[in-house]
RNA sequence: GGGCCGGUAGCUCAAUUGGCAGAGCAAGUGACUCUUAAUCACUAGGUUGAAGGUUCGAUUCCUUCCCGGCUCACCA
């Protein structure tokens, strides 16, 4: 029998023991007095003369983490909601029952304890116990007391003993207070949170590949959505002016440590706005949320520290020209970028030099018009954008529902939002001429037919929907998980992801 | 999907250019009434990810496969 086994077999025979002796091992509930945190709280300025004089009763529980033994007596470790507090038993403080419970608990068991506060000869806050209640049972041992879960598969198929460990607990409490902080920002501007479809019939919004799925009753196939975009639009079309919502959007697409099959995006539009209202009101956004989360706006992100006090802006132009490596000669001019008859032959000038440097190229074949120049940027550019940036000016035929610019229509008015070498957020004015949309989804479904599976579908009613009229707005998606990444300084996003997406364990668990 | 790295006791990790698979924690027994990674003594715990191959002998070398990490490509 593998110690595993050997040990849960053990601790079963404990419990029926226990159900033998007519006590439930797990019972309903504990009326403790004191969360350990508040024990903390309250007594962490008492001296121990003081707490001696007033003995202060409590009842406390928790997971025991820790047992140090001294025969007829010894001192244990309560881990409460990410709170551990000290507690002291011995034989002649409580009743025969309780220590004799005492002396039979495993590490990880759930105890109540009855006692008083007082501090230890090392001024520890600490519980004396005077009887003990036993909570419930843990027939598997728990990690390694010290280094904790490392296993890095184990981490994320067994969240719940990875949750132990404080430092992972306080990525995850970030991450909360992150979407708690934007929330919060989104309603004192005067936003309306609302909910939009999952799963729909046309998926929208964005370039990717779905997940499908069906539905029986109807009989239809759905899509898993791959972004809200369309569905908060039609809501301002209806009247809500400022809307956003927080939630899954699912993209059929590899997995990485910047990339996860299922991930958390802010969307929000706001009406009567455009692009460089959102642009200021971003920055901000940002700058309030890293001071929120973190106190300050620096955070330190693979070994970069990073400012969030500020986004420096640059147009995709600009950032081709700044980027662009020394080994590929001069930088293209800025009439050459502002030039279609130029764009091959800028990603071709690329192209050789990584080639010779072995870089990545930028794929040339299936690039419409103002593609193949914001591929250049993502080669040139978005690796060295670690300081958060804003990058604006985007070719419409990678941004088919954005607004053209006025004064050059082959362009859009659109920026995304770059830091730490990640794009975190993309934000336009919306195209809310029907017409113009119509054509722009008539040019998606010919890179459709070319075999872009990742072109957008052409959505009817989302079109009816703007013929009704949408007033000038502007909207943006925020990564929140890319955001958490930052804001936590974690290399992977399934650091910040509770339970990433991972392959089925073949092999049952135990 | 390509490249690189890894998988050894429940957990964290060792194992000498191929030579008896080990330690700490956790577990069991015993000692110990102020410890805090408690201490001390003893005990038990292994199909070294899987299947083949080379060899007198494989955790170690080779092949294939499984799982994972990093990275590149696609994407946010």
């Amino acid at each position: 029998m593998s110690l595993d086994l050997e040990i849960r077999e053990q601790r079963r025979e404990k419990l029926e023991a226990m159900r033998q002796g007519g006590a439930d091992p797990y019972p309903r509930r504990f009326a403790f007095s004191h969360t350990l945190a508040e024990v903390d709280s309250a007594y962490a300025a008492t001296t121990a003369e003081a707490l001696e004089a007033e003995r202060v009763p409590v009842a406390v529980c928790g997971r025991l983490m820790a047992v140090r033994g001294h025969g007829k007596a010894g001192f244990g470790q309560l881990l409460q909601d990410g709170t551990r507090l000290q507690i002291y038993v011995r034989q002649d403080s409580v009743d025969a029952d309780s220590f004799a419970l005492w002396k039979d608990l495993d590490l990880g068991d759930f105890i109540g304890v009855h006692g008083y506060v007082f501090r230890t000869r090392t001024n520890e806050l600490t519980v004396h116990a005077e009887r003990l209640e036993f909570l419930s049972k843990a027939l598997l041992p728990l990690p390694e007391k010290w280094h904790g879960l490392q296993d890095v598969e184990a981490r994320y198929r067994q969240r719940y003993l990875d949750l132990l460990n404080p430092d992972v607990r306080r990525v995850f409490e970030r991450r909360a207070k992150m979407v708690q902080s934007l929330r919060e920002q989104f309603l004192a501007r005067g936003y309306l949170e609302v909910e939009t479809p999952m799963m729909q019939p046309l998926a929208g919004g964005a370039a990717a590949r779905p997940f499908r799925t069906h539905h029986e009753a109807l009989d239809i196939p759905l899509y898993l959505r791959i972004a809200p975009e369309l569905y908060l639009k039609r809501l301002v079309v209806g009247g809500l002016e400022r809307v956003f919502e927080i939630n899954r959007n699912f993209r059929n697409e590899g997995i990485s440590t910047q990339h996860n099959p299922e991930f958390t995006m802010l969307e929000f539009y706001e009406a009567y706005s455009d692009y460089r209202v959102l642009m200021d009101w971003s920055e901000t956004l940002l700058a309030e949320l890293a001071r929120q989360v973190t106190g300050g706006t620096e955070v330190e992100f693979r070994g970069e520290r990073l400012d969030f006090s500020h986004c420096r802006r640059l147009s995709l132009r600009a950032a081709i020209r700044e980027f662009w490596p020394a080994g590929a000669g001069a930088a293209p001019e800025i009439a050459a970028l502002h030039d279609p008859a130029h764009e091959r032959s800028i990603a071709e000038r690329y192209n050789a030099f990584a080639h010779s440097s072995g870089a990545a190229a930028v794929p040339l074949e299936s690039a419409g018009e103002g593609a193949l120049l914001t591929a250049v940027f993502e080669h040139v550019a978005e690796r060295h954008l670690l300081q958060p940036t804003i990058i604006y000016d985007f070719p419409v035929a990678v941004s088919p529902l954005a607004k053209n610019k006025a004064d050059e229509p082959a362009w859009v008015e659109r920026f995304e939002i770059y830091a730490g070498g990640m794009e975190i957020a993309n934000g336009y004015s919306e195209l809310n001429d029907p017409e113009e949309q119509h054509r722009r989804f008539l040019q998606q479904l010919t890179l459709r037919e070319r075999g872009d599976a990742e072109a957008h579908a052409l959505d009817q009613d989302y079109i009816r929907a703007l013929s009704y009229g949408m007033p000038p707005t502007a909207g943006e998606g925020i990564g929140i998980d890319r955001l958490a990444m930052l804001l936590t300084g974690s290399a992977s996003i399934r650091d910040v992801i509770l339970f990433p997406l991972l392959r089925p364990e073949t092999q049952g668990p135990v």
